[in-house]
DNA sequence: CTGAAAGCGCTTACAG
DNA sequence: CTGAAAGCGCTTACAG
């Protein structure tokens, strides 16, 4: 049967017919394959040109070992996120002729492993790059491990040496930023907490407790804020902190998303960015510069990290020679823009 | 073979073996299809959970004539557009078994036909998903046409009948929302355009054009900016537009990174917003509500018009029963926050 | 360096 | 209502 499509679909047959070999030498030509005399190779390749024969994924799927299918896992991410996920991951996918299949899970649902396991029972994915919190979601890796599926977690932060993994330094970002604060003379800094199910949260509270210590500031746990990285809890947050006498000089959120719901509830409480307030974020999201002040920020390389995820993938890395589960750690940037400044009082400053 | 997987691949002839029939009866029970005794369709079903039996889909396209895969194509997109486009898409996607592949494509480049033309060829996606500007590159739906695959164009502009699409109705909805900038008693209202290579960008300008028209006020071309959908090309609009004496009592951008882009600048200028100028946007993306005063905008259903496209390709109704090209109108809403008010010098109308 | 045979796991006709 | 045969378009072992 010819699938009804509105073109013939031409196959291996055809090429190999067209420039006299067999189908085999073909599948050499087209998998990059050593022993193929180079004349007989630049003959297949000038078939495939002519004829603009594309091998069929499904085919190779089936016969081979390999799909050509990536997949990216996420649960409700934050849309530059995932956007500039993607974009790190087609690129390296449209290198080796990779696909990429995008998959949302809902990590705490009951049924999580079992559509983890449709997913690749039915898919045969190559690889699979997991998005926080997907990067930390048990039930998910032990699918994975039982399938013997690769993937790649990005982010991840509880038992980190279990597999592959590409990160940033997210403790010493969030210390990096704390220290600005510290240094343009503020002593009292709140902080608005990650959702506890990404890795990435511990850390950069971590880096901020590590920055007030080495400054000798006490941590108050008043001025500490249990957020879910969403603009809405930024709010309740940003009231938690702003909405009492001895409020804090400077605020540092886990995500771009609550620094700006600092900024707006300062705002409305009659509060002046940075001269009474200032406000550091963490993404550098295109929000952080379309505020005033502009928000001062911790910049990472999404796409990058992608690429990086994906390339361990597709370049068969994900295990080191001995079998340890490799690791990219990619380099991250302050981004400092207005909304940081002095304390209005220095004399507050204890 | 087995492929290198932890677990043993379990096959139709698994499952057929386990319940004593023909692999045949076990494929009609998994595709759904009739003549089946329900006694011997529960048997089936019986075993197929017992032995947790995925139907591989590389076999099924190689066989059959659907691949169970829905394809994405977007260019350069707004994060948080795609984001929704793709929950959209995903959900229906999930309904049928399918699965989405994203694929980005530069609808610019001179090799884009091929682009598509080799990812179907290798993939052979049962439908495709246009996203503006994909929906209207030429070059794209002449190589679909050709290879005739199934597709829709979320928010088409030239050209509307030349296939299934989904859209709202943008015209109308830059009208309404010019009117309730007009109700609140503003006269002189600048405009900023979308990018011209997006369908819906001309439609809402004709909509604050007719919509002035009703009104019986003039157009001035000094007050209509071209932007490019962009922060910054709506921060090079805000320039030109309140860069002047005679400056417009409120703007209406095609966007909500525009509108943000004019509020921005307008604090700059030292303007407050919606006492020296109110602001609309279009889209309302997540940072609508993020800054102070919030952003009036317009709504639309983004990711019901994706479900809705995915629907019109699973559900094979992207034809109309007499061949016309299926169309789906979604409902816009207008949500009015705080970026508007009457004009200060109401006696400035004229 | 090259090829003939078998088989991947399904669906499509077709037969009964 | 059910099944045996053929074939989808490749890759995998093997042989030479």
């Amino acid at each position: 049967m010819t699938r009804e499509r509105g073109v013939a679909t031409i196959t291996i047959y055809d090429v190999a017919r067209a420039c006299g070999v067999s189908i085999k030498t073909v599948s050499r030509v087209m998998n990059g394959e050593p022993n193929v005399r180079p004349q007989t190779r630049q003959r297949v390749l000038d078939s495939v040109n002519a004829l603009s024969y594309r091998p069929n994924l499904s085919a190779r799927s089936l016969a081979g070992a390999r799909s050509y299918l990536l997949g990216m896992l996420f649960d409700n991410p934050s849309p530059a996120y995932v956007s500039d996920l993607q974009q790190g991951l087609s690129t390296r996918c449209r290198q080796d002729g990779y696909h990429l299949v995008v998959e949302p899970v809902d990590c705490e649902a009951p049924d999580v492993a079992e559509v983890v396991e449709a997913m690749i029972g039915a898919l045969k994915m190559d690889g699979l790059v997991l998005t926080p919190p997907v990067s930390d979601a048990a039930a998910v890796l032990d699918a994975l491990d039982r399938l013997g599926v690769a993937y790649v977690r990005i982010a991840p932060g509880a038992d980190p040496h279990r597999a592959a993994r590409v990160e940033i330094d997210d403790r010493r970002a969030a210390h990096d930023m704390t220290l600005q604060l510290l240094g343009s003379g503020h002593r009292h800094i709140g902080f608005i907490k990650g959702h506890p199910a990404h890795g990435a949260s511990q850390m950069r509270y971590q880096g901020y407790v590590q920055a007030l210590g080495s400054y000798e500031v006490k941590i108050r746990s008043d001025w500490v804020a249990q957020g879910y990285f969403s603009f809405e809890s930024g709010v309740a947050c940003a009231h938690a902190l702003l909405g009492r006498e001895d409020r804090p000089t400077a605020i540092f959120a886990s995500n771009d998303d609550m620094a700006l719901a600092i900024m707006m509830v300062a705002s409305r409480l009659g509060l002046k960015i940075p001269d009474d307030l200032s406000v550091a974020g963490f993404d550098d999201t295109p929000s952080a510069k379309m505020v005033w002040p502009a928000l001062s920020t911790v910049r990472q390389p999404i796409a990058d990290m992608a690429y990086a995820a994906a390339d361990l993938i597709l370049s068969r890395l994900s295990r080191e020679e001995d079998g340890a589960p490799a690791v990219r750690r990619l380099d991250f940037s302050l981004i400092l823009r207005d909304s940081i400044a002095a304390p209005r009082s220095l004399g507050s400053i204890g």
